[in-house]
DNA sequence: CGTTTTTGACCTGCGC
DNA sequence: GCGCAGGTCAAAAACG
């Protein structure tokens, strides 16, 4: 999950709106999209949560193949550890939060400082206006 | 002119 | 079998 005010968060790759479907839980839609990419058929269904607006839930399916189309630096993902990895972080990170608003805080766009452990508490109410590079959100070595 | 977004229709799984 | 809800397709529009 992500904190964001918009709906298209860049997390490093090229996506296709394919559908919109209007949810019952939340009057707003859920928007389908998928990765350009041919050869990864990723997907992605991002919906705006109900009582935050500025919350949109983004659920990744599948796995990237490939590297990101748009590499913003030289951050590229390493070859052993792909988005998956922090795919597998995040979907991880959000069991450990009940029902109280998740946020990923973003990082600086210049640099990616090493992330440490960061408390769900601090960054609930000090949010960051960035927008999510997921990529940069997760430590490579998670609590795990 | 090629790519992406939009939007309604269509398909499928499930419960009754 | 029918209706509902969720997911996908595809044609046209919009945008660079």
């Amino acid at each position: 999950m992500t904190k964001s005010e918009i709906d298209h968060l860049e997390d490093g790759y090229r996506w296709r709106k394919y559908g919109q479907k209007a949810v019952k839980n939340s009057p707003y839609p859920r928007s389908y999209y998928r990765c350009t990419s041919s050869m990864c058929g990723v997907k992605k269904r991002v919906e705006r949560s109900s009582s935050d607006p500025a919350v949109v839930v983004t659920t990744y399916e599948g796995q990237h193949t490939h590297a990101s189309p748009i590499a913003p630096r030289g951050e590229l993902i390493s070859p052993h550890i792909n988005y998956s990895t922090f795919a597998a972080s995040m979907q991880a990170t959000q069991f450990h939060v009940p029902c109280r608003k998740f946020s990923i805080p973003s990082y600086q766009p210049s640099i990616s400082p090493p992330p440490q452990q960061m408390q769900v508490d601090e960054i609930s109410h000090g949010l960051v206006r960035d927008h999510g590079l997921l990529q940069d959100l997760v430590p490579s070595d998670v609590r795990n």
